[in-house]
DNA sequence: ATACTATGTGTAACCGGTTACACATAGACA
DNA sequence: TGTCTATGTGTAACCGGTTACACATAGTAT
């Protein structure tokens, strides 16, 4: 690997000249430039970005954790900020925390030893003292971590209305939900949704709350527990993973979905579409947010002003069979 | 940040003092040793990777190359990927290339420029006097590039044998293969084990072959176009993602799986058990084959010996309903 | 003629680690 | 007593970039 020292030496000029050219910064004479831009092509010059990175304190890296990658709903985000940072010639440096803060905190510290200039967390378990503390600058993802912090994430609370609303509007009277893991806020945010519009539907005595935790197995053992206890005709999940797990149950137990049972997801992950019956859900446009969240991280990066501290995209009910009923919708 | 020659002077020694004490190499006294940790301590010291990377010229970190992380066949991997290395205190840059061979190079040469200690990928389309000029430790996953470098795959050709008998067995004669992309090393196995597999059945004529490429949509176009010319009553997909979609063509033309026609996929991703009825499909030890490809490629960096250059695993016929007829198996 | 500015280039320190080499001391052995 | 080895520590060069600062020249305004 050829070094700025044998680029300088053969084009006849110093360092700093070569580093200039790299650089496009500071004079240069056009017919340097030439001799330079001819000796790095002639000894097929890459810069060194480790050397730069210690120098600079900037690497070109970012990290991004994510709970875990084979969790479907994570590869599309994890995609998009591939993609955008790429763009901008970062590269992505991906972890898996399995929603332990302690590794979290562990990945944090490794990244800031390697000089990342930024970090995308999908988190919300951290105080905001010690997000300060580390200074480098984070955007969160998908879950709402502190005001202090960027953030972009769904309408959560309004996509769990819509769904309540929606599984109303096809006939059913008795719907259950599904809760999601009570430490992670959109799962709160979506029972809320769903608490709220079941009190403005008249439904507010009829509410039916199964917990889960946005697993399919868990799920569709607890969905099979409650139907032998209870008495539903909608059942509105958490995420899609779960609504797999109930449309599982339902069939079990000899039901139809969604004659008997309407079952409708969250998140819109592209597994929806490839059940029988295909899962209506509330989408998330995930791609999208993860692409905002790495431009929005770069805009900090380089010290832009962000118009906004706050990203709230919106949801989009999409009708499927799982919820089709009778010219119903 | 504390550098190592603030714990240097809080201690009352040398650099090189600390360093050793950081690396556990040449001598130390016991004592100063301890005094040693202790400033340590009390700067909360972490050493700077990019500086160490600089001059040892490795950075404990190992590029990962796949095509579309959105690929459910990918995420396990991936993880895997992560899991080994982070036990082994390396970190993982994750590109993906969408099969494109540009993208590849041109990552090749990001990751060298940051002195990635190794990388694994996922591609069969490099000739290996190119990779030999890279000068970079490397393993391939899933599809074997060159006798040369050290490969992961899966017994793809005893797969597809396995699963065109399944369907024999099962009582299918008119068994089609939905073929995966053909400059994809791995799908030209599978369909060279269906070729065999059925000439050694007595239905060497009775072969029919429908173009895929990995997708579910294409695929299920695909098949419904062969559905309106073709007899068949069995389908061993190239994919789990393609037996999907062949599964939904063949419901949407009201036909009943598996009583009408049997389904088979591969790859034994976990999307094959959210589907009704769930698919049948010839397993690969995904996780295993990431574990392996990372522990491989460290020991490469690391200089020990392999005991192998090329690990084959071997593939698990699953079955379930969607090949499951009449009471047979 | 003088002062000032824009242009162009080189030297050397610096980023924060690692390590070759020099040097010092103490105990062991002949 | 002299030599050898094991132990313990410091100095400074080095990894490969970047940049502050110095210096030189030419053109321009006064």
């Amino acid at each position: 690997m050829a070094t700025i020292r044998d680029v300088a030496k053969r084009a006849g000029v110093s360092v700093a000249t070569v580093s200039r050219v790299l650089n496009q910064n500071g004079y240069v004479n056009e017919e340097t430039e030439r001799r330079v831009r001819q000796a790095m092509k002639e000894l097929n010059y890459k810069p060194n970005e480790v050397a730069r990175a210690l120098f600079k304190k900037t690497s070109k890296t970012v990290g991004l954790i994510v709970p875990d990658i084979t969790n479907p709903f994570f590869p599309e985000l994890v995609r998009a900020v591939e993609d955008v940072m790429n763009i901008y010639d970062y590269t992505v440096i991906l972890c898996n925390s399995d929603e332990k803060v302690e590794k979290e905190r562990e990945y944090i510290e490794v990244l800031k030893q390697k000089y990342v200039d930024g970090v995308i967390l999908t988190t919300n378990q951290f105080a905001p003292e010690e997000v300060e503390e580390w200074d480098v600058p984070i955007v969160v993802l998908d879950r709402p971590l502190h005001e202090r912090y960027p953030s972009v994430v769904a309408d959560n609370y309004e996509g769990a209305r819509l769904a309540t609303r929606h599984l109303y509007e096809v006939g059913c009277r008795r719907i259950a939900h599904i809760q999601g893991p009570n430490h992670v806020v959109n799962a709160m945010e979506r029972f809320r949704g769903y608490q709220d519009e079941m009190r403005a539907l008249g439904l507010g005595d009829r509410q039916l709350v199964i917990q889960g935790n946005y697993q399919l197995k868990q799920a569709k053992e607890a969905v099979m527990a409650a139907l032998a206890e209870h008495d539903m005709d909608g059942i509105f999940a958490g995420n899609d993973a779960m609504a797999v797990g109930a449309l599982k149950a339902v069939q079990q137990c000899g039901l139809r979905v969604p004659d008997d049972i309407a079952i409708i997801g969250y998140d819109g992950i592209p597994l929806t579409e490839m059940t029988t019956p295909e899962l209506s859900t509330v989408s998330q446009p995930i791609y999208e947010m993860g692409a905002m969240a790495a431009r929005i991280l770069i805009k900090q990066i380089e010290g832009k002003p962000l118009e906004k501290l706050h990203y709230q995209l919106p949801v989009q009910l999409v009708v499927r069979q799982s919820t089709s009923r009778r010219g119903l919708t």
